[in-house]
DNA sequence: ACTAAATAGTTCAACATTAAACTATATGGA
DNA sequence: TCCATATAGTTTAATGTTGAACTATTTAGT
């Protein structure tokens, strides 16, 4: 264990767990959304019903940890769609304020509708606990990561 | 609780939580390792390194939970460095046969040396076990995954 | 043997992502 | 007021991914 800079960290088997989990739900959840909406849109949408209210694009940049052209993208998207509308705010010009529509609303109520029986299936199989439990622990890996990148964008998440 | 099909239910927050845990963590990886090496490549070869052997194609990209596509991509770029090595089967004349070259170990040794700082980092951050506990959760949550995901490529992982 | 179906790997188009360059607006000294 | 700097958002090139089409080989049934 001299030569050796460690062998193989816990960190890695768990990112690595992290990563193919996150592959296999995002696939998941990509096959069960209504036609025409992606993930990243799902997201977006879902964080509005849930969370309510008015945002920049860039906050919903940070929120996902996303870059800022990634999320132009999303959002001009759901605007063509008519999910989202966005409008200039009048106390700066070079922000946008992002707004979720009637039509969003239901396209994400749709949406959950139809990941319904995935997630009763998924309750049905794990013990509420057993998933809830894991929450803690993931979140302080996420706020350790988040504080300790230096990625340029800056800013906190959800 | 009538209309609507549970709101917010605990397993959109949670891979919501893996998602972003992937994305930084992802993005930490890729800054420390070393010149053109990417993400994929070094996880195959710190697979080779771990675990032994050889493999086919289509072997790793079960491991990994990406597309045989995805993985012929990663492959070419690796044997074009000379970090790993393909044959043809001689047994069957579909597939080929994958090993790490000497090259691919250094790299690899190269790659875990640049990582240390991290990891020295997290586990300095991060009592053992809080990392270690979440491991079995997460492991049970991506069986569960993988053997009710109908993706058309079959198989199992790791 | 022959043929149909399955399997391994490659290629390609569509798309999402990043990083960096770029435009436009705002802020804060001199 | 002017200018340097910071910030918000868009655009672009490069890359990685998927899903489907495609080629080649093997396996199984007849």
């Amino acid at each position: 264990m001299a030569d050796r800079p460690e062998e193989d960290p816990v960190a890695f088997t768990l990112f690595n767990e992290i990563g193919i989990i996150d592959q296999l739900a995002t696939s998941l959840l990509e096959r069960h959304l209504p036609a025409g909406l992606t993930v990243p849109q799902f997201i977006v949408l879902n964080h509005f019903v849930r969370l309510g209210g008015e945002r920049t694009p860039l906050e919903l940049a940070r929120a996902f940890q996303v870059t800022k052209g990634a999320m132009t993208n999303t959002l001009k998207r759901l605007q063509t769609a008519g999910l989202i509308d966005m409008r200039a705010d009048p106390q700066d010009g070079r922000r946008k304020i992002v707004t979720i529509t009637e039509a969003g609303r239901a396209a994400r109520h749709r949406s959950v509708a139809g990941l319904a029986p995935l997630v009763a299936e998924m309750k049905r199989h794990f013990p509420d606990r057993t998933l809830a439990d894991l929450l803690p622990g993931l979140q302080a890996i996420r706020r350790y990561l988040d504080e300790n990148r230096t990625l340029g964008q800056g800013g906190g998440a959800d």
